[in-house]
Order: C-alpha cells, then sequence, then structure tokens
DNA sequence: CGATATGTTGAAAAAAGTCAATGGCAGTGG
DNA sequence: CCACTGCCATTGACTTTTTTCAACATATCG
C-alpha cells in the first residue's frame, strides 16, 4: 500500500463573510457576532490533488466545508478491495462524523486541487447547543448526503443498467453545482471504475466512444474539466433498461 | 401499479418503560418525567406484512422505531425502476427525515408482519430542543444510516464481487440483531434481486445453489426465517473478488 | 533517459441477463 | 372438499455484457 502524506497548506482562518457559499453554508444561520467569535477556530486550507483530507478510522476530530473542487469519499473494505462511495462538490460538507467524534468511516481524497474550511467537531458541537437553526442545519446535511448515498445506490450502482447509461449519469453528476453548462468534473478511469464497479478497462471503453460520438471532449490533460454535451449525455442516461418492474 | 392501502392496527399507546428496546431506542435519553409526558403522542402499530408503512414523496410527518419484524426502504426511479437502499431490522428507526419535515425520499415497505412505535415528527422535534442528549441521539441514527448505506454500496453493490457472495453477505446480513445464531430473515428472489441489482433468475439459482450445498435451510413457507448455516456462509462471502485493487 | 502511472485496444472467457416453460403452494369460489 | 387461478420460485437454453489477460501507447517525473 502506498503511504500518502497528509499535507496541507494553510491560507489564514476562514473568512465566512465573504465566502462564496455563505447561502449554502453550515454556519450561514449563525449570528455575524457569534461567527466572529469562531472565526479563529477555523481554517482554510489547500489541499493538493491527490491528497487525502482524512483517513477512515483515524478520530473524527473535525469537518471541513467544501469550498473549490472535487473530494472523493473513499471506502476500504476489509477484504482490501476499495470502493468510491460518493463525491462532493463545492457547497457540501465532509466528515460530518466528526460531529458525534467517533472515526472517520471513508477516507476523504481530493480529486484535483481543493481549499476547503476545517472546522474541529468540538467547536461545531459547542456552537450547536442551545442554538436550533445551527443544529437544523446539521440535520439537514446529513439528511442530505443521506439522501445523495441512496441515489448512488438506485442510479449508479451496477444492475441497475449497463455500463454505458451509468457512466452518462455519472457524468452528469459531475456537473459544477453552479458553473457554465457542460462543465464536468474530470475524473480518470481508474475513478470511474471504482464508482461503478466496472473494471478500468470498461470504463476506458465507454469514456473512448462518448468522445467519438462528440458526448464527450477533453480539453487536454491540464484541465481539470470535461466538456460535455448535456443533450447526448442525457439521453444516454435515459437507459432503456429493460426488464426490471 | 398496484395499489397498496396503507393499514396499521393500533395496538394503544407506547409503552417506552417496558420496551425490549430500551437501550437503543430513541427515546432512551429523556427522564421518565418528560418521557411520561410524550407518551400519549406515541402510538404502538402493527402492520401486516407487504403493507406500506409510508411512501415516497408523501410529507414526512411521523417517524417509527421498529420493534419487531423487518422493513425495506424502496426507491423508486424516474425511469420507473426501483431499488432496494436499505433493510431495517429491530431496534431502527425508520422515517428519520420527519425531524426536518420534508418529504420521505423512500417507500418503506413491511416484509414480514412488524410492530413498531409512530412518533410524530413535530414532536420529536419539539422534545429536541435544549436536550442535547436526545439530539445527539438523533444524529447518531442518522449517522448510523449514512454508515449503512455506504456500507451497502461497498459489500452489496454489483461490482464489487460476483453475485454469488454478494447473496452471501446479504443473508449475513439478515440475521437477526438479537436472536439466535443462524436465524436469518427471510426475504423472497424478487427482493433479492432488487437488493443486490441482480434478476429474479440469478439470484434463485443462487439461493437453490445455497440450499443444495446446505448452507441454507428453508423450514417452509410459512416461517418468516431461513436457517443459515454461518460457516459456510461467512466463507462464501469472503469472495475472492480478484483484481480489485 | 528509464521508470512508473494511466489510458487504449483486442480477443477469449466468464458472469449475468433474457426468454420461455414448468412446478408448487395458497387462497378463492364453486 | 376440490378444481382453479395467481403468484412465486425454479430451471434450461441462448444472448449479451463485462471481465480478464496481455500488449501497447503516452505522459509525467525524478
Amino acid at each position: 500500500m502506498r503511504y500518502v502524506k497528509i499535507q496541507s497548506s494553510w491560507l489564514g482562518h476562514s473568512d465566512c463573510d465573504s465566502c462564496e457559499l455563505q447561502a449554502s453554508a453550515l454556519l450561514g444561520p449563525l449570528d455575524a457576532e457569534l461567527r466572529a467569535a469562531l472565526v479563529h477556530q477555523l481554517d482554510d486550507l489547500r489541499f493538493p490533488r491527490q491528497s487525502v483530507i482524512f483517513h477512515q478510522g483515524a478520530a473524527s476530530d473535525a469537518l471541513f466545508m467544501l469550498r473549490d473542487g472535487a473530494v472523493k469519499l473513499v471506502r476500504y473494505q476489509t477484504d482490501g478491495t476499495q470502493r468510491i462511495v460518493r463525491l462532493l462538490r463545492p457547497g457540501d460538507v465532509l466528515g460530518l462524523e466528526a460531529v458525534l467524534g467517533g472515526c472517520y468511516d471513508a477516507t476523504a481524497m481530493t480529486l484535483g486541487e481543493v481549499r476547503a474550511c476545517r472546522i474541529p467537531g468540538a467547536v461545531l458541537a459547542q456552537a450547536m447547543t442551545g442554538n436550533e437553526a445551527l443544529t437544523r442545519r446539521v440535520l439537514e446535511k446529513y439528511q442530505w448526503a443521506l439522501s445523495e448515498a441512496e441515489a448512488w445506490l438506485g442510479e449508479l450502482s451496477a444492475g441497475s443498467a449497463p455500463a454505458r447509461v451509468r457512466v452518462a449519469r455519472l457524468l452528469l453528476r459531475l456537473r459544477l453545482p453552479c458553473g457554465e453548462e457542460g462543465k464536468l468534473i474530470k475524473v480518470g478511469a481508474a475513478d470511474i471504475g471504482d464508482i461503478l464497479g466496472i473494471t478500468v478497462e470498461t470504463a476506458s471503453r465507454v469514456i473512448a466512444a462518448f468522445k467519438r460520438e462528440g458526448a464527450l471532449k477533453d480539453p487536454g490533460r491540464l484541465s481539470p474539466y470535461f466538456h460535455g454535451n448535456l443533450e447526448l449525455l442525457r439521453s444516454c442516461a435515459q437507459g432503456h433498461s429493460g426488464r426490471r418492474s
């Protein structure tokens, strides 16, 4: 197993007031005064690509608010296999389990470069006591995570449809939450495989097919995005899956 | 589509003090006094087999504490296909989303006969304000649900292993949380298919094979349980899945 | 420049899906 | 009480999808 260093650069304390994500941010409901008091506890961090934000099994001492970039949650099974159980995009919260203070139940790894705000679990837990609005916000994040996980099960996991349509569905999910049309977070064939439960080869073949058909364009290795033809992708994603009632 | 009546029998208000599930129960942390005040809001209900407890998309006004029996959470997709996203056993909570008060995001359907305690979402939300212990308990239930969903993705969804080992894993998960060794909740081949994303035929073939090999015994159609040979099942569940790193 | 990832492609094998037909049991209604 | 019907589970034969194995291309990095 390859050892991956946890490395990040500190960019200063988070400045919630100027945060682009205000609206969806976890701390939105806090009044300005309280938020000001917390700011010194929050760190604005940058992680390089393919780096680990936290490890599965490690004590969950902090959660992260994703500001920019994409993160994969990888779960390593007892039999040594791994599976990507969720992808997070800007605005999502990682490591919610830190509120409860057990262990992280998956490893969080960056796909491209990532900027995230670190919030100590204890600080959030503290802020939640007596603050209904914040508590509610946390519950909503949990609900959202759960809903996402279940949607993955239904739409993305094998059996629901042939590989081709599942890849299309995945690509559509990789749209930036608030970016320009057709801009998709680029993930490698290996990751696509780990997400959909198919082999790299199958993933590669499907992606290659999409490129040939003009449904997907790769602006070059440098770019962290694909450019997809949503029309075409959507029609592939329909996936006349056949019999299943 | 077949119309399914929501029908249940009222068995009286819940008597938490005598509940076998006290320890794991949601309301455990409440002091006796407060609990006594709530009891009139809780109903102890019985649902016949194959009946719906709540529908996906319906307003989530109450959550349920499962006391006896098993429940499946079914998610109907836009393309008409369906998928079972989670199974619940005694002690689990269904419809947590009622705390937030949106819509149920899956349909809950009983497998066998079920006994459950109904808690209005508003009542729970009310009780949570100012009660940290209870709030924490709810968060824990969310965390548990999320963790389960992710475990399903990793272990049960196709691609992680051939159908045979996934069926074995599923059967092992169907053990009663606190029952006698080898007693497994019985689910039909069709449900196994919907859970694992395989066809009824494949599910049936695998189950038939297990029976032939003595890994599984069916005490008869009347019984809501299988009797499994955990040894054998576990060895099948290892599932030398091959290449995936 | 070699070394290590990562992406592609082909051909053969294995797994699962599809279609079709059969058997058994339970509940219904004569 | 018994035939009838509907619902599942089961099985076989055949097709499709996906995996596997192996080779090769390309790019990144020290």
